[in-house]
DNA sequence: CTCTGATTTCGACGACAATCGAAATGAACG
DNA sequence: CGTTCATTTCGATTGTCGTCGAAATCAGAG
């Protein structure tokens, strides 16, 4: 299966837990890896969640202090992917 | 894993060879099953590809003669789920 | 330097997905 | 009804994915 890079987001998007990261860090808000445990899943796989999606080029990831500040890359993927992100975050609130 | 209409029609886009069969699609033109072999799968995979992306809601199916032709339900998702067909659609042309 | 809190990596495991060939189904047509 | 063509289902295999707990890493505080 070649994966392109497309398809690398859609499926990257296309995982209820990895949506949910970032249907909230739509806000523009900056969230540290930490703060998602209510989505209840252990730390090690929120982990391997945010490496997807780094890989995919959705989010990007820099340390700030002893956290890690996450963050979606917006004006990239509207670059890229003109209306791609908004038309999925739009359908995740309905 | 919990998963969404939303997160089935993303990761059923996710895979090449469906999202190929999407975009060959999207011209209007309803066309029969075995019209898809030049992707390099087998007719029972492509078959497979026909199920999960009927499952999602994605395309229909109708028997026509001897054959069944395939026919992207482009009003439903654009009702459903506006711009994000449109928008998968150019990113794949690009 | 050690302790502490946050994150990542490492195996491991079960579930699911993509693929195939072969067999079954179904619909026209003689 | 039997042949033929198109598609689906079946059974099997192989690989990937989501998940976990435990161990490793890393940055700052004491």
């Amino acid at each position: 299966m070649i994966k392109t890079e497309l398809t690398e987001i859609l499926q990257a998007l296309g995982d209820p837990v990895r949506l949910a990261i970032v249907s909230e860090l739509a806000g523009g808000e900056t969230r540290a890896c930490g703060s998602f445990t209510h989505l209840g899943v252990s730390h090690s796989t929120l982990s391997h969640h945010f490496k997807v999606l780094r890989e995919a080029g959705v989010i990007e990831t820099h340390p700030e202090g002893s956290a890690r500040l996450n963050t979606l890359r917006r004006e990239r993927l509207d670059a890229r992917y003109p209306g791609l992100l908004d038309s999925v975050l739009a359908a995740g609130k309905a």
